[in-house]
DNA sequence: CTTATAGTGTTACCAAAGTAACTCATTTAA
DNA sequence: TTAAATGAGTTACTTTGGTAACACTATAAG
């Protein structure tokens, strides 16, 4: 636990939570650390929530692999991103994707009760929390908005516009492959190269094999 | 106020929270009540979220229109269900979706901070309140789950699965027009149209004008 | 009663996107 | 360094589902 404590006092969650009660419940070892390495399993789809994970280092993945196989990718969530807070206390709280690490990743477990007696204990921490679920599943409402029933340049267009927005700059970096793009757009990865094809010939973008321009 | 007294104080929500105290509120007018005539606007896609919203009575559809016109429904609420809670402690607090009322519609108001105050005062209260907003959140992930880059067979099973489960029975009643499932599922009507026909060809359905039965 | 309006079914046509098969490039492991 | 695996682009073929136009029915308002 102690080569951990400072990342765990440092989490932007549990910054919000009063320091010398935070210690007591490090000293009085509440809260469990546990390493995933890359490409682990951390939640199978279906498994019972019944700990609060907050991401200390890594990157993980949601992801749902329906019936025929095809993978689309949720979300991601990096250092101090939080898994569960939404369904922890949902009367049905399995989870209803798979999550998986992306890089080598360390995460912090808070156990259901101890995590409500937390959040009744301290407003502020109440706060924060609150906060991060509604910020969490603003980004469901984000993927239905955006991925429901919308032709793939329009989940392209959409990327890349919110990653412009990010790296501020009109060359959008690819942090990931074309593969994986396809995965989070929820498409083929041939019907994916085929409509690049199309939008690079209709002059809206160029593309390599590491980026993507707006034009 | 005083007509509602008895709705206000019997909502699954509220009921968890302490008695004297609610009625402190209801008297102090901390609450305020809304009514919304059936088909009215109750929120603009875009509009700031302020408070928790109550459902006291009626129907409220919530519903996204996209650029085409095209019309989503992705959920329907009705007495006890709560608006917004997903929302509201966000740090971009602003509805992403239109909702409507569907019936002629009461609705409970109580602002952010008075809701903040109630929910650090009450753990009974917060409890119910974040089993309410996980339960909310988990439809976002199950319209993802089920509608997502699915066929309209699927989604049009998956519908009538979790319907003949409802109802218990393998005939379920539709109390909805067929374009009104089609905008539940979020394909044209027209369409839908040719996949039912074509899944009573295949032999999976029978359907008439008010129902459609699983063999 | 009768008329307007909304719901429903059907179909020809077309565009979007999945499938599969092949090629070539790049990265990783032995 | 060589083999194997993974990523990437291309294309013919096919399926799915949106569009539009039309006919028919049920319902609600006058």
């Amino acid at each position: 636990m102690s080569p951990y404590q400072n990342l765990i006092k440092n989490t932007v969650l549990l910054r919000s939570f009063p320091p010398e009660k935070l210690d007591f419940h490090i000293q009085n070892n509440d809260f469990r650390i546990h390493s995933y390495n890359r490409n682990c399993l951390i939640h199978l789809e279906g498994d019972l929530c019944t700990h609060l994970e907050i991401i200390l280092r890594g990157a993980v993945a949601v992801e749902r692999i329906d019936e025929s196989g095809n993978l689309l990718t949720i979300a991601e969530f990096y250092n101090d991103d939080i898994l569960g807070g939404n369904l922890l206390f949902s009367k049905n709280p399995y989870f209803p994707m798979a999550s998986i690490a992306r890089e080598d990743t360390v995460i912090l477990e808070i156990e259901k009760n101890l995590l409500f007696d937390l959040l009744a204990e301290s407003p502020s921490f109440l706060r924060t929390y609150l906060e991060f679920v509604s910020d969490r599943t603003f980004i469901l409402g984000d993927k239905l908005k955006h991925y429901v029933n919308k032709s793939i340049r329009e989940c392209v267009l959409n990327y890349l516009e919110y990653e412009s927005k990010i790296q501020n700059s009109r060359q959008i970096k690819l942090n990931m492959t074309k593969k994986a793009l396809a995965d989070r757009i929820g498409v083929q990865r041939t019907s994916l190269s085929r409509e690049l094809a199309k939008m690079r010939d209709d002059g809206i973008i160029v593309f390599d094999s590491s980026s993507i321009t707006l034009l």
